[in-house]
DNA sequence: CGACAATATTTACATACGTAAAAAAGGGAG
DNA sequence: CTCCCTTTTTTACGTATGTAAATATTGTCG
């Protein structure tokens, strides 16, 4: 029942009877060939269990149809819905992708990148760790093949082609939303090695000042190391309500992850984060993970557009592929703007 | 300031005056060359730009050195965390890992399995997609290469190697538990696609039926056919409420992602599941999402052990490449136990 | 200084397929 | 039936590296 294997397309041309150089041709493009040969091969190709290689078919071809793409960690919803536009838009525009996480480690990041020089792979889509990124290699990558930078953009290559969300207008929109509504922020946030976060504290630090309000910033000690976005939120603000602080303040997240836990905290002192109250506690947060619609009480946000992200990630991506010009002085730089997703805890 | 970029061996050798089979065997093992040959290679490479040929060297290795994995789907952190585990133990095997992700498509899931023949991959670690998944494709595979199964078991391939969580022993640990200091529990489950919510529900009939209790399974159909578990379990939930059923009864959820949908459902009719009261609601689920303990109330779950899921997948997978005998009439399961984590919910 | 062992080099072939050029075969129109 | 065009086959070489066998080199010890 099982068919014959065959592991050669040598084999396979004496088995269908069928030269060489005409299977090539076929299973890289089958409209070359006359569509009664065609019929003949897929008739003989039913009959047997056979693969192309891989690696053989790559080995020569001027283009290897792949695309590398590099995540900083798994465990994150945001980039793992990130990942899933990508690989989906790259699969639609007929590449392979593949993706290499770094765990959070600059050199398993390396690696990756190493893994992917090897592979002469057509271009690759970074989304970097934060400042430990290993900036030589970033570099050598990004001189050696069509490079686009997706999500964050390290200070240490401004110089870049880079997709992502416009964070000063997003964060923007929910610093304004919270001043206008009610008490000004405090603003919960983390230590500065995401430049997401950093750029939202200084978002955060410029419209209040723009805004005449006295700027409050936590969170950007860890208080433990495990570095778990939630715990971190958790623990700082339980810390604060501990000693009777911001209990009835608005309090803004670097990020969802952070306000996730910050919801817990208040919880376990009794509270009830909500915009009906008037001058009670607030949380909101910022991504829009994909859990804020089920969080008690459900978080106020703002929404990134993963969906256009990883669609002109790759698109741009595919343009570099096919020869686009690179304006060295002045690269592409795509932001998509956040929209406020007002829910009850804000 | 950028070095010199070298292409091949051939060219390397050259350029740093060591001969190219000599320098083969150092990028495949440095320790088989003399000590002050491998300090010249050294030297030589520190100087220009060289990486192996990925496809070259695989070329021709009677070993790929490749384990490839497929998930069904990443947007999910307890696949997200299973790959983490997965990932870092063949990392430390020594293994270059690929992962595929089906992207809950079946098509999808089968061209990942074809891509990991065409690359004679040393073995693959598979978790499938529920009942969709192409069986032949999955067998074909099997067939051909080192196969573990991970996380769960389709019943149309029950014969495979299969590392995962004994659901009957886990879940039953939470059926035993709210029967014991409760009222029994209603099974909130899920459409029949999914086959450790399927052993989930088989589980909960049968210690219900032995403990002489009625059993309750709601949630079976969809409600709406977006799929997403969390979404599921609040709209099959609220349905509920909103007709006053179960609403101080303890709701078992088929898994944490239902769970969470639950809760957001208890809040919005004003309800707080908690073990506290007497005879009030009670909210449950499985698998320990990373996000129970942050949930309001908690999450009483039980807790899978990724970790040692993980790495025992991909220690067996190691065994069968290097040779391990398979038992093709018994082959071999490796079932972890699960641990109830007592929080607020129940 | 010579012999022996360890290591490196030379040479040659293999991997599975891409691809170009020339020759052969097929197919349709006149 | 023949000519011409299209398609396939034949032939041959290229891709970057693995690998084996024979030969050459190096280093060490007596």
């Amino acid at each position: 029942m099982s068919k014959p294997r065959i592991n050669t397309m040598e084999e396979l041309s004496v088995a269908i009877g069928v030269s060489r150089p005409t299977l090539s041709r076929y299973f890289q493009d089958p409209t070359r060939i006359k569509a009664t040969t065609v019929a003949r091969i897929e008739a003989g190709l039913a009959q047997v269990e056979y693969v192309p290689n891989f690696f053989a078919t790559r080995l020569n071809r001027k283009s290897t149809g792949i695309i590398g793409v590099i995540i900083p960690y798994l465990n994150d919803l945001f980039f793992t819905k990130l990942l899933e536009q990508i690989e989906m838009a790259a699969m639609a525009a007929g590449y392979t992708v593949i993706t290499q996480c770094s765990h959070s480690d600059p050199e398993i990041e390396a690696r990756a990148a190493r893994t992917f020089m090897s592979m002469s792979v057509d271009g690759v889509l970074v989304a970097p760790l934060g400042d430990q990124s290993d900036a030589d290699i970033q570099e050598q990558l990004s001189q050696r093949m069509p490079f686009v930078l997706v999500d964050s953009r390290p200070t240490t290559m401004p110089a870049v082609e880079y997709v992502g969300t416009d964070h000063e207008q997003s964060f923007g929109l929910i610093v304004e939303y919270l001043c206008r509504v009610g008490e000004p922020p405090v603003f919960l946030g983390m230590p500065r090695v995401n430049f997401n976060a950093n750029q939202h504290e200084s978002t955060y630090l410029r419209m209040m000042a723009e805004k005449g309000f006295e700027p409050t910033v936590i969170g950007t000690e860890a208080l433990d190391d495990r570095g778990h976005f939630e715990a971190h939120g958790e623990a700082i603000l339980d810390d604060c309500f501990s000693r009777g602080l911001y209990m009835d303040r608005s309090i803004l997240c670097a990020n969802d992850r952070v306000a996730i836990g910050a919801l817990r905290a208040a919880m376990r002192h009794g509270l009830t984060p909500g915009r009906s109250q008037d001058g009670g506690l607030r949380i909101a947060g910022h991504d829009d993970y994909p859990l804020c619609p089920f969080t008690t009480p459900a978080l106020t946000t703002v929404e990134q557009d993963f969906e256009a992200i990883g669609k002109a990630a790759v698109s741009r991506l595919v343009q570099l592929i096919n020869g686009a010009e690179i304006n060295a002085a002045k690269p592409q730089v795509q932001l998509f703007k956040g929209s406020l997703r007002l829910r009850e805890s804000a």
